[in-house]
DNA sequence: AGAGTGTTGTTGTGCGTTCAACTATCGGGG
DNA sequence: CCCCGATAGTTGAACGCACAACAACACTCT
C-alpha cells in the first residue's frame, strides 16, 4: 500500500518539474544558439577552467561535473574535436588521462559567459528574492545528502 | 560588463545544479529499470489519465506536459507501439488529432507509480521538511511566472 | 613473482530530444 | 470566393546521453 503524496505535496513536487523544464530548456536554448554548445559542455568547461593549470583527471572532472565515465569520455571527444580540449597521458598513472583546456577553449569560455550568466538571472535569480535564494541552496544541498 | 553572481548566489546555482541532477538520474533510471518507460513518458501518461475519457488533444497534451510537438509526436508514436496510446482524429478539427490512453497504458501507469512515488519520497519529500516542500513550491512558482 | 580484484577510461549501440523542413487544415480580409 | 498568414501535427537527421561490454593498468595478498 502506497503513501501517495498529499495535496501539497503534489502541488510542490509538480511546480518543480515545471520549473526546472522550463530553466533547462531556456539555458540549453540559449547557450546552444549564443555559444553553439549544450550545457553539460559549458559545465566541464568551467570546471577544467577553474582547475590548476586548467587541467583534470577524467575521474576528477567526472565527479566535480557529476557526469559518469561514458559521458564524460564522449563529451570529451567532442570538444577536443573542437579544439577546445586536448588529452595527455598521465605520469602517474599509465591508465589514467588529462583534459586540459587548450585556449580556444577559454575563449570559447569567456565567450560563453556572459550571455549565460545573463540567462540565469533572468530566469532565476531575478525572480528570487536573497531569502528564496538561501532556501533553494539549503533545499538543494539536503537533497544532495547521502541516504 | 557583466554582472557575475555573486559567492551566495554561486553557491546556490551549483547545488541548484547538482541536485537537479541527482534527482532526474535517480528517478530516470528508477522508472527505467522498473516499469520501462523514461520519465517523460511517465509524464505523459500521467497527464492523459487525470484527463476526462483519458484523451487529450495533441497540442492540450503538449502544453500540460511542457513539452514540444515534435518530441510529443515521437512520443506518442513510441507509446502507440506499445500499446499503451492510441490516436482519434479530432472531430472538429481535421487537423488534429487526439491521445487516448488505452487500458492497457492505464495498467502499465498504475503499475509503475507506487514504485515512482517511493523514488520521489526518497529522492526529495523525505529530506526536506514540510517547511521547505513550501519554500520549494513557491520558488518553483516564482520561475514559472512569465517575464 | 603471480593471481586475483578493483579502478580507469574507451567504445559501440540504442534511445530520446531537438531542430528545421514540410503537409494539411483553419480562419480572416480583400 | 479565394488568398494568405497562422496553426496542428508529422517526419528525418543530427546530437547528446545511458548502458553494457571491454582493454589496460594498479594494487594487494600470499
Amino acid at each position: 500500500m502506497t503513501r501517495w503524496l498529499d495535496e501539497e505535496q503534489q502541488r510542490a513536487w509538480r511546480a518543480y518539474l515545471g520549473a526546472v523544464a522550463r530553466l533547462h530548456a531556456g539555458l540549453d536554448a540559449q547557450l546552444q544558439a549564443d555559444a553553439g554548445m549544450p550545457h553539460g559542455y559549458y559545465e566541464l568547461l568551467v570546471r577544467l577552467s577553474e582547475s590548476p593549470d586548467r587541467r583534470m583527471r577524467m575521474s576528477a572532472l567526472a565527479d566535480a561535473a557529476a557526469s559518469s565515465r561514458s559521458r564524460l569520455s564522449h563529451a570529451v571527444a567532442q570538444l577536443e574535436g573542437r579544439g577546445w580540449v586536448r588529452r595527455e597521458p598521465c605520469p602517474e598513472d599509465r591508465r589514467g588521462q588529462i583534459a586540459v583546456l587548450t585556449d580556444e577553449g577559454f575563449a570559447a569560455l569567456a565567450a560563453a559567459a556572459p550571455g549565460h550568466v545573463e540567462e540565469v538571472r533572468r530566469l532565476l535569480v531575478d525572480k528570487l528574492t536573497p531569502e528564496q535564494m538561501r532556501q533553494l541552496r539549503e533545499i538543494s544541498e539536503a537533497i544532495l545528502t547521502d541516504g
